[in-house]
DNA sequence: TCGACAGATGGTATCGATACCACGACTTGC
DNA sequence: GCAAGTCGTGGTATCGATACCATCTGTCGA
């Protein structure tokens, strides 16, 4: 196997001209008079040469990426920030370098640090329940950090997001203005979900008087897949035969218990209301059909990939919050 | 803000040690004394260093990255392949670097000279169809190449997937044994989605005298969401009034015909039977209840994993094609 | 005709870690 | 008591690109 890199020396001996120039022509082609440009972009092409990032990160201390992590890949909740945020960065000229944390703050310690030694020029977190080391490295650091999907008051660095706690009491709200006497608060149980605990906030804000019911299902793995919620529906309706009502702290959960209910029969949004966060794809499809907050994913990739542009171009984005709301939206389901 | 990082230097200077010696702690303790190895511990701690991937991946020519492409991140068909990928490799050491194709082919040559930039030590790819220039310049690097979720007659380098082909011919073969006269082939219209062109001649196969009825949906964006399900039934219906059976390319798009067909008061699976292709997590659900095809995608990102670290470890992996083949789930819509 | 200046190009040091070789302090065996 | 070997450690060159400064050519105005 020939595991010998093509190197810019190649190219500029190929091209007759010095290496410095081959840099220039590809990095800064208007600083390249036409003819040597052409002659370069040639033995480019010729020999199939691919410039070594991780060699220019080194010697200009800029490494042109951006580490991101998510709290889930596993479900789609992330999907459109992902993508906006690539989008957002690559127009820019900078990589996305991602990673998964699955709820879990030690090993969102652990991939902090795996990402730093790829020395980021920026950091994008979904993740807001921080371990006393990630904190520390993440002020060594000195980076810009940009937090997603909250808006935490006191942020690390920036925040794109919305009011998780406003969004849950809007949705409790809606429920108990329709009558709903005993509505439910169903979530998985994970010590550090803070956008959860947030909604969860919401929801309590809400009741005025009503009972709290708050049902949290222990997850066996580390998911939050459909089948919590089909599961979670069945543990709160033998806690409170009476429910009415389910807030489901994610749509994943929401379409679990809607199927659940369905499959026994029950009537919704009659007998019971069943409503989720996050407005995924599979949402909206008619036969769900799901009564859930709409959050524009790929809005807020977007203005954090803008923030992150620039916090690189050197401008000073510290105590930034933007937030970009989120929107009900009522369908069949309650 | 603070942009100085610090170097393996200052560790040395704060432990009285010489630089490499930090490095050895750091990468290999056993060959350094357990009195060291503290001192170097506590220096380490105390200044927060992280050390930095990317100068020890130019002087050791190896990166310990795997960059890795799927042909979509908006669906969660890939999800549980990444989990098993990244489980497998960052157990033996390496990081994994991700991008997205969205089925574009132009993108993934885009993504493959990006990611190459980065000197990986392997690459991993979920899309096959790659033009002339992806081709030269994966050939040209000279690295291991692995494909996932096919099995090419001679992949680049190695694959690990199952065949696209028996799986259709399975499905349709499954609907048409039970007395089904019109089976329909659902699908997007994807210039390169080689897995559909496999699993449509599956479905070709199966017909045996059957009219080949095949209909694309046209995507707008490039997505591949339940939302084209919807209209793909729709439009399906309308062309073909007595189609008995849909064979949809992907879970997704059969969750969103499946939830047209419940819309429009049809019954499945007595007047109409749907099937998906994937097994994702919402298919199983009970309002669901999805006949599909399952891949164990984990097991394919784990056996992915396996073959990389092996090839990193000098292994020639060179032609190997491991089949894992896949199960047909037969559920309640057909 | 000459100096000033802009544009294009090259030389050299440098980024932070590791490979390779060398060295000193021990232990071991005869 | 000495040669041989092991262990821990450090010095120096190196990886491939870029920053910075120097140089060289050619044009223009005085």
């Amino acid at each position: 196997m020939n595991r010998k890199w093509v190197t810019m020396g190649d190219v500029a001996r190929a091209a007759g001209v010095g290496k410095i120039t081959v840099s220039r022509a590809l990095r800064t082609p208007s600083k390249v008079s036409a003819d040597t440009l052409e002659k370069v972009q040639k033995a480019v092409m010729e020999l199939g040469y691919v410039r070594d990032e991780t060699a220019g990160a080194l010697s200009s201390q800029r490494s042109r990426v951006v580490g991101a992590l998510v709290s889930t890949l596993e479900q789609p909740v992330f999907a459109s920030t992902i993508r906006g945020l690539e989008e957002g960065l690559s127009a820019g000229g900078l990589q996305l370098l991602l990673g998964s944390t699955r709820y879990q703050p030690e090993k969102e310690a652990l991939m902090v640090s795996t990402l730093l030694g790829r020395r980021p020029d920026a950091l994008v977190l979904t993740s807001s329940d921080h371990t006393e080391d990630t904190r520390r490295l993440l002020s060594g650091a000195g980076l810009p950090v940009i937090e997603l999907w909250e808006l935490p008051e006191v942020p690390i660095h920036a925040a794109v997001g919305f009011s998780n706690r406003q969004a849950g009491r809007d949705m409790a709200r809606h429920l108990i203005s329709s009558e709903r006497r005993a509505p439910v608060f169903l979530r998985t149980e994970r010590a550090s979900d803070t956008r959860a605990d947030m909604r969860e906030k919401g929801y309590l804000d809400a009741l005025e008087g009503h009972a709290p019911r708050i049902h949290s299902v222990p997850p066996r793995e580390d998911q939050g897949g459909p089948d919590y919620g089909a599961e979670g529906l069945a543990q709160v309706l033998q806690r409170w035969p009476d429910t009415d009502a389910v807030i489901c702290v994610s749509d994943a959960l929401a379409v679990g218990a809607l199927c659940e209910a369905r499959r026994r029969g029950i009537d919704v949004p009659g007998a019971l209301a069943v409503t989720g966060f996050g407005d995924i794809d599979v949402a909206g499809a008619a036969a769900l059909d799901l009564t859930t907050v709409r959050i524009d994913g790929a809005a807020i990739g977007r203005e954090a990939a803008r923030l992150t542009l620039a916090a690189c171009d050197g401008e000073d984005i510290k105590g930034t919050r933007i937030d970009l709301g989120y929107q009900l939206i009522r369908r069949a389901t309650g």
